[in-house]
DNA sequence: ATCTGTGAAGCACTTCACAGCG
DNA sequence: CGCTGTGAAGTGCTTCACAGAT
Protein backbone atom coordinates (compact mmCIF):
# COMPACT_ATOMS: atom_id res chain seq x y z
CA UNK A 1 0.00 0.00 0.00
CA UNK A 2 1.06 3.26 -0.56
CA UNK A 3 1.47 5.62 2.47
CA UNK A 4 0.70 9.40 2.38
CA UNK A 5 3.87 10.95 3.20
CA UNK A 6 2.55 13.28 5.89
CA UNK A 7 1.54 10.14 7.61
CA UNK A 8 4.78 8.57 7.71
CA UNK A 9 6.08 12.79 9.23
CA UNK A 10 3.68 12.22 11.82
CA UNK A 11 4.25 9.07 13.12
CA UNK A 12 7.41 9.55 15.07
CA UNK A 13 5.69 12.57 17.06
CA UNK A 14 3.15 9.62 18.16
CA UNK A 15 5.61 7.42 18.65
CA UNK A 16 7.21 10.50 21.13
CA UNK A 17 4.33 10.93 23.28
CA UNK A 18 3.39 7.15 23.47
CA UNK A 19 7.26 6.65 25.12
CA UNK A 20 6.81 9.61 27.42
CA UNK A 21 3.10 8.29 28.23
CA UNK A 22 4.89 5.08 28.51
CA UNK A 23 7.81 5.80 30.97
CA UNK A 24 5.02 7.57 33.04
CA UNK A 25 3.35 4.24 33.71
CA UNK A 26 0.57 5.26 31.59
CA UNK A 27 -0.94 2.00 30.57
CA UNK A 28 -3.57 2.69 28.09
CA UNK A 29 -4.34 5.84 25.81
CA UNK A 30 -7.40 7.01 23.65
CA UNK A 31 -6.97 8.85 20.36
CA UNK A 32 -8.44 11.15 21.87
CA UNK A 33 -6.28 12.24 24.26
CA UNK A 34 -3.14 11.64 22.87
CA UNK A 35 -4.46 14.28 19.88
CA UNK A 36 -4.96 16.82 22.64
CA UNK A 37 -1.23 16.18 23.41
CA UNK A 38 -0.07 16.59 20.24
CA UNK A 39 -2.54 19.31 18.79
CA UNK A 40 -3.86 16.28 16.26
CA UNK A 41 -7.27 15.57 15.59
CA UNK A 42 -8.48 12.03 17.04
CA UNK A 43 -9.99 10.92 13.68
CA UNK A 44 -6.36 11.62 12.30
CA UNK A 45 -4.40 9.36 14.55
CA UNK A 46 -6.66 6.59 14.12
CA UNK A 47 -6.73 7.10 10.20
CA UNK A 48 -2.88 7.00 10.45
CA UNK A 49 -2.76 4.08 12.14
CA UNK A 50 -5.38 2.18 9.97
CA UNK A 51 -2.89 2.54 7.36
CA UNK A 52 -0.72 -0.08 9.44
CA UNK A 53 -3.18 -2.49 10.65
CA UNK A 54 -5.22 -2.55 13.82
CA UNK A 55 -3.84 -1.49 17.20
CA UNK A 56 -6.43 -0.54 19.29
CA UNK A 57 -9.36 -1.89 21.33
CA UNK A 58 -12.87 -0.57 20.63
CA UNK A 59 -14.11 0.73 23.63
CA UNK A 60 -10.63 0.76 25.24
CA UNK A 61 -7.79 2.85 23.83
CA UNK A 62 -4.79 1.72 22.65
CA UNK A 63 -1.97 -0.04 24.75
CA UNK A 64 0.89 2.18 25.23
CA UNK A 65 3.63 -0.33 24.96
CA UNK A 66 2.11 -2.26 22.59
CA UNK A 67 1.26 0.45 20.34
CA UNK A 68 5.41 2.29 20.86
CA UNK A 69 6.46 -1.06 20.03
CA UNK A 70 4.47 -1.57 16.63
CA UNK A 71 5.19 2.39 15.21
CA UNK A 72 9.04 1.70 16.43
CA UNK A 73 8.67 -1.55 14.07
CA UNK A 74 6.94 0.31 11.22
CA UNK A 75 9.80 3.16 11.31
CA UNK A 76 12.59 0.87 11.95
CA UNK A 77 13.36 2.72 15.39
CA UNK A 78 14.31 -0.63 17.05
CA UNK A 79 17.60 -0.63 15.62
CA UNK A 80 21.02 1.47 15.73
CA UNK A 81 21.67 4.16 12.76
CA UNK A 82 24.81 5.72 11.47
CA UNK A 83 25.66 8.78 10.23
CA UNK A 84 28.58 10.67 9.28
CA UNK A 85 28.83 14.13 9.48
CA UNK A 86 30.24 16.20 6.89
CA UNK A 87 31.56 19.95 8.18
CA UNK A 88 33.44 20.38 11.43
CA UNK A 89 32.57 24.07 11.75
CA UNK A 90 30.72 25.81 14.74
CA UNK A 91 27.54 24.31 13.47
CA UNK A 92 29.04 20.85 13.18
CA UNK A 93 30.71 20.78 16.25
CA UNK A 94 27.44 21.51 18.07
CA UNK A 95 26.01 18.83 16.27
CA UNK A 96 28.63 16.46 16.90
CA UNK A 97 27.87 17.49 20.48
CA UNK A 98 23.91 16.94 20.22
CA UNK A 99 22.96 14.65 22.49
CA UNK A 100 19.63 13.76 21.42
CA UNK A 101 20.75 11.38 18.68
CA UNK A 102 22.15 9.00 20.95
CA UNK A 103 19.31 8.01 23.04
CA UNK A 104 17.10 7.65 19.23
CA UNK A 105 19.43 5.15 18.13
CA UNK A 106 20.86 7.84 16.10
CA UNK A 107 24.86 7.61 16.41
CA UNK A 108 27.42 9.59 14.33
CA UNK A 109 30.11 7.57 13.96
CA UNK A 110 32.64 9.53 11.06
CA UNK A 111 33.44 13.29 10.80
CA UNK A 112 34.66 15.09 7.71
CA UNK A 113 35.90 18.26 7.16
CA UNK A 114 38.13 19.91 3.96
CA UNK A 115 39.98 22.48 6.63
CA UNK A 116 43.74 21.58 7.04
CA UNK A 117 43.57 22.18 10.78
CA UNK A 118 40.68 20.35 11.35
CA UNK A 119 41.86 17.05 9.89
CA UNK A 120 43.50 14.42 12.18
CA UNK A 121 41.90 15.90 15.32
CA UNK A 122 40.08 14.13 17.66
CA UNK A 123 36.25 15.48 18.55
CA UNK A 124 33.38 13.22 20.33
CA UNK A 125 35.52 10.15 20.02
CA UNK A 126 36.56 10.47 16.52
CA UNK A 127 38.82 11.42 14.56
CA UNK A 128 38.03 14.22 11.61
CA UNK A 129 39.00 12.63 8.12
CA UNK A 130 39.31 14.44 5.15
CA UNK A 131 36.07 15.55 3.20
CA UNK A 132 38.53 14.36 0.17
CA UNK A 133 39.03 10.45 1.74
CA UNK A 134 34.67 10.70 1.82
CA UNK A 135 34.33 7.59 -0.42
CA UNK A 136 37.33 5.53 1.17
CA UNK A 137 36.02 6.38 4.27
CA UNK A 138 32.59 5.40 3.55
CA UNK A 139 33.34 2.22 1.43
CA UNK A 140 35.09 0.52 4.66
CA UNK A 141 31.86 1.23 6.73
CA UNK A 142 28.99 2.62 5.20
CA UNK A 143 26.97 4.55 7.26
CA UNK A 144 22.88 5.13 6.84
CA UNK A 145 22.47 8.65 6.97
CA UNK A 146 24.84 11.78 6.49
CA UNK A 147 24.26 14.98 7.79
CA UNK A 148 25.87 18.09 5.90
CA UNK A 149 26.74 20.92 7.92
CA UNK A 150 29.10 22.42 5.75
CA UNK A 151 28.68 26.02 3.78
CA UNK A 152 26.35 26.58 0.83
CA UNK A 153 28.68 26.59 -1.64
CA UNK A 154 29.80 22.94 -1.36
CA UNK A 155 26.71 21.78 0.57
CA UNK A 156 25.58 19.81 -3.00
CA UNK A 157 29.12 18.61 -4.27
CA UNK A 158 29.13 17.38 -0.39
CA UNK A 159 25.47 15.93 -0.95
CA UNK A 160 26.32 14.23 -4.50
CA UNK A 161 29.28 12.59 -3.08
CA UNK A 162 27.22 10.82 -0.15
CA UNK A 163 25.04 9.68 -2.57
CA UNK A 164 27.47 8.27 -4.48
CA UNK A 165 28.35 6.14 -1.78
CA UNK A 166 25.35 4.89 -1.47
CA UNK A 167 23.69 6.62 1.44
CA UNK A 168 19.86 7.45 0.86
CA UNK A 169 19.17 9.71 3.94
CA UNK A 170 20.15 13.19 4.14
CA UNK A 171 20.26 15.64 6.73
CA UNK A 172 20.82 19.01 5.69
CA UNK A 173 21.58 21.61 7.49
CA UNK A 174 23.05 24.12 4.83
CA UNK A 175 20.67 26.63 3.54
CA UNK A 176 20.21 25.25 -0.19
CA UNK A 177 17.80 23.52 -1.99
CA UNK A 178 19.50 20.66 -3.00
CA UNK A 179 19.09 17.90 -5.36
CA UNK A 180 19.21 14.36 -4.89
CA UNK A 181 18.11 11.09 -7.23
CA UNK A 182 14.84 9.42 -6.84
CA UNK A 183 14.97 7.09 -4.04
CA UNK A 184 17.22 9.16 -1.95
CA UNK A 185 15.42 11.01 1.05
CA UNK A 186 16.44 14.88 2.46
CA UNK A 187 15.35 16.80 4.86
CA UNK A 188 16.47 20.51 5.28
CA UNK A 189 17.04 21.59 9.10
CA UNK A 190 16.58 25.45 8.46
CA UNK A 191 15.66 28.37 11.28
CA UNK A 192 16.08 31.32 9.15
CA UNK A 193 13.48 29.82 6.36
CA UNK A 194 11.47 28.87 9.62
CA UNK A 195 11.48 31.99 10.89
CA UNK A 196 10.99 33.95 7.75
CA UNK A 197 7.65 31.85 7.20
CA UNK A 198 6.48 33.58 11.10
CA UNK A 199 7.62 37.01 9.93
CA UNK A 200 4.66 36.91 7.33
CA UNK A 201 1.98 36.75 10.30
CA UNK A 202 3.65 39.05 12.81
CA UNK A 203 3.16 42.05 10.15
CA UNK A 204 -0.05 43.90 11.02
CA UNK A 205 -2.99 42.59 8.58
CA UNK A 206 -2.08 39.32 7.86
CA UNK A 207 -4.10 36.99 10.06
CA UNK A 208 -2.94 33.76 11.60
CA UNK A 209 -3.32 30.75 9.28
CA UNK A 210 -5.60 27.76 10.16
CA UNK B 1 -7.42 37.11 0.67
CA UNK B 2 -6.93 33.84 2.84
CA UNK B 3 -3.22 32.56 1.43
CA UNK B 4 -2.64 28.79 1.88
CA UNK B 5 0.28 28.23 4.54
CA UNK B 6 2.10 25.97 2.78
CA UNK B 7 2.60 29.36 0.20
CA UNK B 8 3.87 31.63 2.95
CA UNK B 9 6.38 28.75 3.61
CA UNK B 10 7.44 28.79 -0.28
CA UNK B 11 8.20 32.35 -0.24
CA UNK B 12 11.41 32.00 1.80
CA UNK B 13 12.65 30.33 -0.38
CA UNK B 14 11.92 31.83 -3.63
CA UNK B 15 13.07 35.11 -1.82
CA UNK B 16 16.79 32.91 -1.11
CA UNK B 17 16.78 32.18 -4.48
CA UNK B 18 16.27 35.17 -5.86
CA UNK B 19 18.97 36.80 -3.51
CA UNK B 20 21.37 34.55 -5.05
CA UNK B 21 20.79 35.02 -8.40
CA UNK B 22 21.09 39.12 -7.62
CA UNK B 23 24.29 38.28 -6.64
CA UNK B 24 25.67 36.95 -9.15
CA UNK B 25 24.20 40.15 -11.62
CA UNK B 26 21.17 37.90 -12.96
CA UNK B 27 18.25 40.31 -14.33
CA UNK B 28 15.54 38.04 -15.50
CA UNK B 29 14.39 34.63 -14.48
CA UNK B 30 11.56 32.52 -15.85
CA UNK B 31 9.37 30.61 -13.47
CA UNK B 32 10.42 27.45 -15.57
CA UNK B 33 14.47 28.43 -13.88
CA UNK B 34 13.55 29.25 -10.77
CA UNK B 35 11.15 26.09 -10.53
CA UNK B 36 14.39 23.86 -11.70
CA UNK B 37 16.46 25.67 -8.86
CA UNK B 38 14.13 24.85 -6.07
CA UNK B 39 12.39 21.51 -7.01
CA UNK B 40 9.34 23.21 -7.57
CA UNK B 41 7.08 23.05 -10.61
CA UNK B 42 6.91 26.12 -12.50
CA UNK B 43 3.40 26.43 -12.27
CA UNK B 44 3.34 26.36 -8.58
CA UNK B 45 5.59 29.27 -7.90
CA UNK B 46 3.15 31.49 -10.75
CA UNK B 47 0.43 30.30 -8.74
CA UNK B 48 1.42 31.64 -5.73
CA UNK B 49 3.04 34.92 -6.91
CA UNK B 50 -0.33 35.53 -7.83
CA UNK B 51 -1.98 35.48 -4.77
CA UNK B 52 0.17 38.40 -3.90
CA UNK B 53 0.25 40.43 -7.59
CA UNK B 54 1.23 40.67 -10.90
CA UNK B 55 5.27 40.97 -11.03
CA UNK B 56 5.93 39.56 -14.62
CA UNK B 57 6.22 39.80 -17.87
CA UNK B 58 5.18 37.70 -20.43
CA UNK B 59 7.59 35.78 -22.50
CA UNK B 60 9.95 37.85 -20.64
CA UNK B 61 10.09 36.32 -17.15
CA UNK B 62 10.21 37.75 -13.81
CA UNK B 63 13.08 40.25 -12.57
CA UNK B 64 14.97 39.43 -10.22
CA UNK B 65 15.55 42.92 -8.52
CA UNK B 66 11.86 43.62 -8.51
CA UNK B 67 10.39 40.27 -7.14
CA UNK B 68 13.19 40.28 -4.40
CA UNK B 69 12.06 43.39 -3.20
CA UNK B 70 8.49 42.55 -3.52
CA UNK B 71 8.70 39.29 -1.82
CA UNK B 72 11.24 40.94 0.86
CA UNK B 73 7.86 43.90 1.59
CA UNK B 74 5.41 41.05 1.43
CA UNK B 75 7.20 38.78 4.48
CA UNK B 76 8.14 41.45 6.00
CA UNK B 77 12.04 40.70 5.12
CA UNK B 78 12.78 44.53 5.02
CA UNK B 79 13.69 45.30 8.59
CA UNK B 80 15.20 43.98 11.29
CA UNK B 81 13.51 41.57 13.79
CA UNK B 82 14.19 41.20 17.67
CA UNK B 83 14.22 37.59 19.39
CA UNK B 84 14.70 36.27 22.59
CA UNK B 85 16.38 33.54 23.83
CA UNK B 86 15.49 30.89 26.23
CA UNK B 87 18.33 28.29 27.15
CA UNK B 88 21.71 28.97 26.92
CA UNK B 89 23.07 24.86 27.37
CA UNK B 90 25.17 23.50 24.81
CA UNK B 91 22.03 23.86 22.39
CA UNK B 92 21.24 27.88 22.86
CA UNK B 93 25.33 28.91 23.08
CA UNK B 94 25.27 27.09 19.67
CA UNK B 95 22.79 29.22 18.49
CA UNK B 96 23.78 32.35 19.79
CA UNK B 97 26.98 32.00 17.66
CA UNK B 98 25.05 31.14 14.58
CA UNK B 99 26.34 33.40 11.99
CA UNK B 100 23.37 32.46 9.76
CA UNK B 101 20.51 35.13 11.46
CA UNK B 102 22.41 38.19 11.66
CA UNK B 103 22.56 38.59 8.01
CA UNK B 104 18.74 38.04 7.30
CA UNK B 105 17.76 40.61 9.88
CA UNK B 106 17.12 38.25 12.75
CA UNK B 107 19.19 39.30 15.81
CA UNK B 108 19.13 37.98 19.42
CA UNK B 109 18.78 40.81 21.67
CA UNK B 110 18.22 38.76 25.06
CA UNK B 111 19.45 35.57 26.57
CA UNK B 112 18.18 33.80 29.49
CA UNK B 113 18.55 30.52 31.56
CA UNK B 114 17.60 29.31 34.84
CA UNK B 115 20.81 27.93 36.10
CA UNK B 116 22.29 29.79 38.25
CA UNK B 117 25.90 29.38 36.98
CA UNK B 118 24.77 31.13 33.95
CA UNK B 119 23.23 34.05 34.87
CA UNK B 120 25.35 36.93 34.63
CA UNK B 121 27.67 35.50 32.08
CA UNK B 122 28.67 38.05 29.14
CA UNK B 123 28.11 36.12 25.61
CA UNK B 124 27.71 37.18 22.57
CA UNK B 125 27.64 40.47 23.64
CA UNK B 126 24.65 40.00 26.17
CA UNK B 127 24.39 39.87 29.56
CA UNK B 128 22.37 36.18 30.11
CA UNK B 129 20.01 36.94 32.77
CA UNK B 130 17.55 34.74 35.20
CA UNK B 131 14.53 33.44 33.66
CA UNK B 132 13.07 34.04 36.68
CA UNK B 133 12.82 38.05 35.21
CA UNK B 134 11.73 37.34 32.02
CA UNK B 135 8.39 39.61 32.30
CA UNK B 136 10.61 42.22 34.09
CA UNK B 137 13.13 42.31 30.90
CA UNK B 138 10.91 41.96 27.87
CA UNK B 139 8.60 44.56 29.51
CA UNK B 140 11.08 46.56 28.82
CA UNK B 141 12.48 46.46 25.47
CA UNK B 142 9.99 43.96 23.79
CA UNK B 143 11.04 41.49 21.12
CA UNK B 144 9.34 40.09 17.93
CA UNK B 145 10.60 36.51 18.24
CA UNK B 146 10.96 33.74 21.24
CA UNK B 147 13.72 30.90 20.60
CA UNK B 148 12.79 28.21 23.16
CA UNK B 149 16.08 25.76 23.87
CA UNK B 150 15.71 24.63 27.10
CA UNK B 151 14.92 20.91 28.07
CA UNK B 152 11.47 19.16 27.29
CA UNK B 153 10.46 19.82 30.63
CA UNK B 154 10.26 23.32 31.02
CA UNK B 155 9.81 24.05 27.27
CA UNK B 156 5.90 24.56 27.79
CA UNK B 157 6.21 26.71 30.78
CA UNK B 158 8.98 29.28 28.91
CA UNK B 159 6.45 29.07 25.73
CA UNK B 160 3.30 30.05 28.08
CA UNK B 161 5.49 32.41 29.48
CA UNK B 162 6.85 33.93 26.38
CA UNK B 163 3.77 34.23 24.64
CA UNK B 164 2.35 36.13 28.31
CA UNK B 165 4.68 38.87 27.33
CA UNK B 166 3.29 39.51 23.92
CA UNK B 167 5.50 37.21 21.61
CA UNK B 168 3.91 36.39 18.63
CA UNK B 169 6.45 33.95 16.76
CA UNK B 170 8.29 31.20 19.06
CA UNK B 171 10.92 28.91 17.45
CA UNK B 172 10.74 25.89 19.68
CA UNK B 173 13.62 23.45 19.68
CA UNK B 174 12.70 21.56 22.47
CA UNK B 175 11.26 18.33 21.87
CA UNK B 176 7.85 18.73 22.48
CA UNK B 177 4.74 19.75 20.85
CA UNK B 178 4.29 22.51 22.38
CA UNK B 179 0.62 24.39 22.75
CA UNK B 180 -0.33 27.91 22.14
CA UNK B 181 -3.28 30.01 21.57
CA UNK B 182 -4.37 31.37 18.34
CA UNK B 183 -2.76 33.87 16.69
CA UNK B 184 0.44 32.65 18.13
CA UNK B 185 3.12 31.12 15.61
CA UNK B 186 5.51 28.35 16.52
CA UNK B 187 7.45 26.15 14.35
CA UNK B 188 9.51 23.30 15.70
CA UNK B 189 13.03 22.78 15.10
CA UNK B 190 13.40 18.95 15.48
CA UNK B 191 16.22 17.38 13.84
CA UNK B 192 15.62 13.63 15.41
CA UNK B 193 11.90 13.90 14.08
CA UNK B 194 13.35 14.41 10.68
CA UNK B 195 15.52 11.49 10.49
CA UNK B 196 12.64 9.29 12.38
CA UNK B 197 10.39 9.88 9.28
CA UNK B 198 13.34 9.22 6.78
CA UNK B 199 14.25 5.90 8.69
CA UNK B 200 10.52 4.74 7.40
CA UNK B 201 12.10 5.04 3.69
CA UNK B 202 15.59 3.13 4.40
CA UNK B 203 13.86 -0.16 5.49
CA UNK B 204 14.05 -2.60 2.94
CA UNK B 205 10.10 -2.94 0.75
CA UNK B 206 9.09 1.14 1.48
CA UNK B 207 9.27 2.44 -1.40
CA UNK B 208 10.28 6.38 -1.95
CA UNK B 209 7.59 9.11 -1.96
CA UNK B 210 6.49 11.25 -4.62
C1' DA C 1 -21.33 3.67 27.31
C1' DT C 2 -16.98 4.22 25.09
C1' DC C 3 -13.76 4.32 21.66
C1' DT C 4 -11.85 2.15 17.34
C1' DG C 5 -11.64 1.56 12.28
C1' DT C 6 -13.14 3.22 7.94
C1' DG C 7 -15.84 4.34 3.70
C1' DA C 8 -17.51 8.59 2.08
C1' DA C 9 -17.64 13.54 2.01
C1' DG C 10 -15.25 17.63 2.28
C1' DC C 11 -11.41 20.60 1.88
C1' DA C 12 -6.88 22.34 0.47
C1' DC C 13 -3.29 22.30 -2.44
C1' DT C 14 -1.20 21.25 -7.03
C1' DT C 15 -1.18 20.86 -11.81
C1' DC C 16 -3.18 21.57 -16.24
C1' DA C 17 -3.99 24.08 -20.12
C1' DC C 18 -4.69 28.03 -22.46
C1' DA C 19 -5.91 33.03 -23.21
C1' DG C 20 -3.39 37.02 -23.53
C1' DC C 21 0.55 40.10 -23.45
C1' DG C 22 5.24 41.48 -24.87
C1' DC D 1 7.20 32.64 -30.04
C1' DG D 2 7.93 32.63 -24.92
C1' DC D 3 6.30 33.04 -20.72
C1' DT D 4 2.90 34.85 -17.29
C1' DG D 5 -1.47 34.68 -14.87
C1' DT D 6 -5.41 32.01 -13.81
C1' DG D 7 -9.91 29.50 -13.94
C1' DA D 8 -10.84 24.68 -13.98
C1' DA D 9 -9.61 19.98 -13.24
C1' DG D 10 -7.22 16.82 -10.62
C1' DT D 11 -4.98 14.94 -6.55
C1' DG D 12 -4.10 14.03 -1.93
C1' DC D 13 -5.07 14.80 2.75
C1' DT D 14 -8.41 15.61 6.58
C1' DT D 15 -12.64 15.23 8.80
C1' DC D 16 -17.11 13.29 9.33
C1' DA D 17 -20.14 10.09 10.93
C1' DC D 18 -21.39 5.73 12.13
C1' DA D 19 -21.20 0.55 12.26
C1' DG D 20 -19.16 -2.59 15.21
C1' DA D 21 -16.46 -4.37 19.09
C1' DT D 22 -15.88 -4.56 24.20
Amino acid sequence: MEIPPVVIDRLPLYARALASLESSGREVVSSQELGQQLNVTPAQIRKDLSYFGRFGKQGRGYNVQKLLEELRRILGLNRQWRMALIGTGRLGRAILGYEGFGPQGFRIVEAFDSDASMIGKEMAGLTIHDTADLEKVLGAGPVDVGIVAVPAETAQNAIDRLVKCGVRAILNYAPIAAHVPRGVQIKRIDPVLSLQGMTYYLKAGNSSPK
